[in-house]
DNA sequence: TTTAGTGTACAGTTTTAACTTTACGTACTT
DNA sequence: AAGTACGTAAAGTTAAAACTGTACACTAAA
């Protein structure tokens, strides 16, 4: 957190703010899927910085409780946004971001959201299967048979959009989606 | 909200109970992409009803305030994924789902997304033109310039990551993402 | 013009989430 | 074995968001 050690005050306040501009748009960025804003802003720090950071450095830097660094680190760690390392010659956790933003990207979805409509899906797939348990129970009854083939055209209709957000989670998870739409060269 | 009217209290129960679990499951998937639970069930309890229903009907279905549902369903509508509709003989408003659940996923990241990136991009050029200009002004400074440029290459790298992103959000409005992951047929 | 019905702005309340302080368990050092 | 450094759990506090009730503006009918 100390990059900017020997500059003189002029220059690190140059840096200092397009620095500043960048990490504010990064933690907008993440808060756009869910992430805190200052978490977001943490990761942009650590972005910048070179090399790993502890978190009492984070702490001292963000002006945050160290307890609040380490839940924010744990955040990042669980979605796979940043490494923590290993560094000789201290006890202190070392940590590092994982630059690749295509990455984290995919990652996220993939972490976050595979579960969930996994899950989704399987209750889906049991209201079906009771609608269905009752066409057959009240096959007599034309009105309430109307009713139920309008429930299942609709659960129906969820589940394919479940089956299609499943693929496009599975295309980020294994990175088909940069044959369809690739990364700049450069 | 009261087109299960006339069925038996069993019927009523067993297709309540098939519904609420959809309802739940909706409400957990929006809640993903940031949209309140509350709300979210609000969307199922419309998508599950035959036909429109009243700011009124909501809130008694709910159970919660009127200005509650005023405010979700503006949500919503902001959102696109329901639509206020045209009912005679009264002066009512009313809102009937949109059900193309896909559409509503890619108007979702168009809404929400391309903004904020568009925003986040012109941040990071300009960040980007800072640090040009402190190139050209302190170009003998070989420290600061190491620094300059491991910056520099930061800042390309975010801007790589935003560009893509927004070659997505625009497969999501143009409809090509369906030609890459094509929605189930049936 | 009045009157009744409707949606929403606004202020107030409650609930939830973020953050801090304190305290503790673990692991390393001596 | 005792002390120290470190990360985190737990409880407490503060800030933010969700939600409610009231009041008001607008419209349409009488």
């Amino acid at each position: 957190m100390n990059d900017l050690e020997g500059l003189t005050p002029e220059q690190i306040d140059k840096i200092s703010k397009a620095r500043e501009r960048v990490i504010d748009s990064i933690g907008k960025n993440m808060d756009l899927y869910g992430i805190t804003l200052s978490i977001g802003h943490l990761y942009g720090y650590m972005y910048f910085n070179q090399g790993p950071v502890t978190l009492d450095e984070l702490s001292k830097t963000m002006g945050m409780s160290k307890t609040s660094m380490s839940t924010g680190v744990r955040t990042l760690l669980d979605l796979k946004m940043i490494d923590k390392v290993w560094g000789r010659g201290t006890r202190k956790d070392l940590f590092t971001t994982v630059p690749d933003w295509h990455q984290n990207f995919s990652d996220y979805f993939s972490i976050k959201w595979r579960k969930a409509v996994e899950g989704n899906m399987i209750s889906l797939a049991k209201s079906l299967a009771e609608i269905n348990d009752m066409k057959k129970e009240y096959s007599d009854d034309s009105k309430l048979m109307q009713l139920l083939n309008t429930d299942e055209e609709k659960i129906t209709e969820s589940i394919n959009y479940y089956r299609w957000l499943l693929k496009l989670i599975e295309s980020f998870e294994n990175g088909k989606i940069f044959e369809f739409i690739p990364k700049e060269e450069s």
